[in-house]
Order: C-alpha cells, then sequence, then structure tokens
RNA sequence: GGUCGGGUGGCCGAGCGGCUAGGCAGAGCUCUGCAAAAGCUCGUACAGCGGUUCGAAUCCGCUCCCGACCUCCA
C-alpha cells in the first residue's frame, strides 16, 4: 500500500491522518434514526456512509467497536404541540403504547438497513435504556457549575461554559453571533440565556413518556443521551464520531460541550459528517415534506418513482458520489447506476467462472495488479473516495470482459488472474458491500439446471440452423426475465 | 441577517496548479445466423469577468446563481 488512511476532520476542517488512540482498537459512535417513522434516503446515506468506515478499518485489520444510538424518547415536536414527545404524539393518534411504536418503527429500520446491506453495529443502545446514566450525567454537570435547575428543568449553562471553554469550535460559530440570531422558543422563560439547552425537561401533564428524576417527572434533553452512551460504550475520549452535517449544529456541538463539562475530556478525535441526499438542489427531510421512503424506493410505490430500485442499486447510487458532496436524486441517476451496478456485478461473477488459456507471468501483468491495488487503496484511503474506488473496479471489469470475449490480448497466468478477481472481490463485496448474496439455496441450483438443459436445446436447435426455435426459446425467456446472451464458448444468462 | 459549502460535457459525478476520472445516454467500429452482451474509438466540459503563474476547472478578487446550518432533522 503506498498511502495512509486520512479522515476529513470537521473539527480541523482539514484531511488527517487516521490514528487510533490505542490500535488495533477503534471506538465509533454514529448519531442514529429517532424512531418514529419510516426511514428514508437521507437515512441510508449515513448509514451506508458509516457502513463503508466500518467495513473499511476492518478490512484494515482494525478491531472496530461500532455504537449507533436509538433515538426513543425526549424530542420536542416544532408545531402546536410543542412540548409533547414526538413519540408520544405518535402513539396517541394510533392508539398504541409508545414503546411499541418505538419496537414497530425499529424494526422496520433494521429490515431497510438489512437489504442495504449495511452490517449492524456493534452495539445498538436506547435512550429510554439509559435514562439512569443521563440522570447521572446531569447531576455531574450541576456539579460542576456547568448547568441550573429552573422550574423542573435542568438547563446547560452556554455562558458559563464558554467562560473557560470554546462553545462553537466544532461548527465555527461565535457566541455573540448565536446570541443575536437566536429565535424564540417554548421555555425561552426558563432559560438563563437563548443559547442554553435542555438536560432534563419536565414533562407537561399530558405527556405520556416520562421519568421520575431529582428535578421532576420528565424526560432527559435533546442531546444528551449520545454524550452518556458514546462514553459509557466507548469511554470519555474515543476515536470517531459520525453524523449528518444537519447535526453539527447544534446537536454536536452540544455533545461536545456536554462531555468536557461533565468529564473534562474532550470526547471525539475524529468528527465525520456525511452530505445530504438533494431533491432538485433541495435537501431532503422530513420537516420539507419531500422524502421518500426506502421501502417506496423497493416497491417503486411512489410518484416521484418511474420504477422499483434494488436496494444495492440504492447502495451504488450512494457509494458513486463522495459521502461529503451533496448527491441529488433522480430517476435518471438511479437507471444509470443501476445499469453501472449490473455491469460490475456481471463482471465478477464471469470471473469467478472464467477459464482460459493462461500464459506464464508476465511483468506486465503484474504491473496492470500492482497499479489496481494501489488505485484501490489510495482512493479509500483518501478520505473513502468510494467513487474513485468503484471507478478502478470499471476498468478491472473492462479487463475482464475482454478476456471473456477474447479481445484482450494481454493473457495472464491464472495466479494472476485469481489475484485480480480476489481483489476485486475484496472491495466489491467486503468493503463497498455491493455482493448480492446469491447463496447457492436449493431452488437456486435447480435453476441453473434447468437453465442449462434449455441452453443445449437452444445450442441444438443452432447447430441444425433451426433458427426459429431457438429464437423462440429466447424470445419466451426474454419474456419472463431471463436474458440469454451468446458467447465465445456457449451461452450465459442473466435474470434481468 | 450571521456562518459555511457549492456551481464541471445531454444526465449523474470525481478531480482541486501541468498528467484520460468513471458511469449512464449518444455516434462509429469489432464480434455475431440475428439479437443481446462485451471490447475498442469519439465528444474536448469546468457559471461570468478580471488577476497571479511558464502553465488554472484547480490559487486570488469581483459579479451572478444555488444550497446547508442558525429550530426537530441523516
Amino acid at each position: 500500500m503506498s498511502s495512509t488512511l486520512h479522515f476529513y476532520n470537521t473539527i480541523t476542517r482539514k484531511k488527517e491522518v487516521f490514528v487510533p488512540a490505542n490500535a488495533p482498537f477503534v471506538g465509533m459512535y454514529v448519531c442514529g434514526p429517532t424512531v418514529y417513522g419510516d426511514a428514508h434516503l437521507g437515512h441510508a446515506r449515513s448509514a451506508i456512509t458509516f457502513d463503508i468506515v466500518f467495513r473499511y478499518l476492518k478490512h484494515l485489520g482494525f478491531k472496530v467497536r461500532y455504537v449507533r444510538n436509538i433515538t426513543d424518547v425526549g424530542h420536542l415536536e416544532n408545531d402546536a404541540d410543542h412540548g409533547e414527545d414526538k413519540i408520544a404524539k405518535k402513539a396517541r393518534l394510533e392508539q398504541l403504547e409508545p414503546m411499541e411504536v418505538v419496537q414497530y418503527y425499529k424494526d422496520r429500520y433494521h429490515k431497510d438497513m438489512d437489504a442495504l446491506n449495511n452490517n449492524r453495529p456493534s452495539i445498538e443502545p436506547q435512550a429510554s435504556g439509559h435514562i439512569i446514566e443521563q440522570i447521572a450525567m446531569t447531576e455531574n454537570l450541576l456539579l460542576n457549575g456547568f448547568a441550573y435547575v429552573s422550574n423542573g428543568s435542568v438547563y446547560f449553562d452556554v455562558e458559563k461554559y464558554s467562560a473557560s471553554h470554546h462553545y462553537g469550535k466544532l461548527s465555527g460559530r461565535k457566541i455573540e453571533d448565536l446570541q443575536s440570531n437566536s429565535r424564540d422558543l417554548d421555555g425561552q422563560g426558563e432559560k438563563r440565556s437563548p443559547l442554553d439547552f435542555a438536560l432534563w425537561k419536565k414533562a407537561s401533564p399530558e405527556h405520556i413518556m416520562r421519568w421520575p428524576s431529582p428535578w421532576s417527572d420528565g424526560f432527559p434533553g435533546w442531546h444528551i443521551e449520545c454524550s452518556v452512551m458514546s462514553s459509557k460504550y466507548l469511554g470519555n475520549s474515543f476515536d470517531i464520531h459520525g453524523g449528518g452535517l444537519d447535526l453539527l449544529f447544534p446537536h454536536h456541538e452540544c455533545e461536545i460541550a456536554q462531555s468536557v463539562g461533565a468529564n473534562g475530556e474532550e470526547p471525539v478525535r475524529y468528527w465525520l459528517h456525511n452530505n445530504m441526499i438533494t431533491l432538485n438542489g433541495q435537501k431532503m427531510a422530513k420537516s420539507l415534506g419531500n422524502t421518500i421512503m426506502l421501502h417506496e424506493f423497493f416497491s417503486g410505490d411512489n410518484k416521484l418513482l418511474e420504477q422499483a430500485y434494488d436496494p444495492l442499486t440504492i447502495r451504488f447510487f450512494i457509494l458513486q458520489a463522495h459521502y461529503r458532496s451533496t448527491l441529488d436524486f433522480s430517476n435518471e441517476a438511479l437507471i444509470a447506476a443501476q445499469k453501472g451496478y449490473s455491469k460490475l456485478k456481471t463482471a465478477l461473477s464471469a470471473a469467478k467462472e472464467l477459464s482460459l488459456n493462461w500464459n506464464a507471468e508476465s511483468k506486465e501483468v503484474a504491473d496492470k495488479i500492482s497499479t489496481w491495488s494501489d488505485e484501490l487503496a489510495d482512493a479509500m484511503n483518501d478520505d473513502m473516495n468510494t467513487a474513485l474506488t468503484i471507478a478502478t473496479l470499471f476498468e478491472m471489469s473492462s479487463y475482464i470482459n475482454g478476456l471473456k470475449n477474447g479481445q484482450e490480448n494481454l493473457i495472464p497466468s491464472k495466479a494472476e488472474f485469481e489475484q485480480i478477481t480476489q481483489l476485486f472481490a475484496a472491495y466489491f463485496e467486503e468493503v463497498l458491500g455491493l455482493g448480492s448474496e446469491v447463496n447457492g439455496n436449493q431452488s437456486a441450483e435447480i435453476l441453473n439446471d434447468v437453465m442449462d438443459v434449455l441452453l443445449e436445446l437452444r445450442s441444438n436447435a443452432k447447430q441444425n440452423k433451426d433458427y426459429s426455435t431457438a429464437d423462440a426459446i429466447r424470445d419466451k425467456l426474454k419474456a419472463i426475465g431471463v436474458t440469454i446472451m451468446d458467447g465465445k464458448d456457449g451461452a450465459d444468462w442473466q435474470v434481468d
């Protein structure tokens, strides 16, 4: 390998060499979903981005503990029902227990993420399961003088904190600017300053989700769960914290303030943020009402979609752009991704089965392999430039297809070709997670055998120049979604 | 209004001082009973105007557009 792993660290605004605090162990915390609704494309981008970090770090030999939270308490609604917990509100509407709603959407989230071929995190803690720890950290902040009690709620004292620490270091904000720009929100009267944020909120009488605390029956504030759960499972200082760019401020900024205020340690060494997915140039977000749910992509059941898309096509689409760029959604772009993805997938399965008259080993082929190998590693090492990684995979697939069709003159040795196939598979399947699970189950094997029979019949017909029979077989298979492709030696087939 | 990030060929999208990005679509060729697939070749793009430089899509300035955050949000 000719390069080392670099990440763009939001807090320094630079690409930095990644060196874990306790190699080979790496701790990574990522902000997960609030489970009161189905996951949309944006959730996929975040999950896939950090799944790639997870996979690539493991590929490099690190032992990674990946913690991603499930938010199931405490976030406020931004409408007339202000003060009511989002999940409680939904529960009221659907006449369900709040935790029943949480379970329902959590299960659906997992289903979608699994379909996208994301590895499950090592630990997936829920905020509701860490109320005791959140109360403890709040007490700690009170003890250290960075918080105050007001009318049964507890708030973080931003001005007090910024007297000795830099509030705004992550998002690049200045206290003065924030003060002059803050808006009037609920509970503002209880706070000493509009910048202060809740650590514990006293629940209003109609609020269903509530827990006892030293200050009131209520629920934890909007940011405290992440500080608590990251430090609980990864320590007061850990390597990577990830999340969407929209969480940068105030969420992540508040996390730093809470963690430093309570534990006296800078919590995160590398801050990574993925950018947004846009629809007609505008952010896809619940609040804007322009989201497309993942299950709608999978089924095609949405007015904005021209067809259904395979989950791995969605994954490929997302990986074709760098995670820090905005990515614009369109049917045209998705269809392009579908075709490109299929090309790579087909090339890999061809490579796994290819056999020809191998040559002796040569310097030319060895050079080719080492160039590709370097390109792949360099691309991933450069802040996970999956777009470049994929570009190299396309070059490799051209070579593979050329060999298969006899149109490539540089013939490798058998060992060299196996090396190429392994390299391709390592990045395509292991690092990028784009391999489709074509396990040799029983019906797949039978289908293979059946197809062999059909192809043999068709081949015989062709031998006898009985093209009408040969074409009839091809056309009828095409009609049920199986494409026949005649090759140099024998025909191939694939399900469309 | 404050802070930050963008504008790349028909579309998506890398690059960010000199070297072909890549994919999709399109054109031509090769292969082929035909088709499909695949391979090869092609388009010569960097919002505009100035400047720095031997050399700029890449650096600087100005102008014009667009977006994000400042409020729950991946």
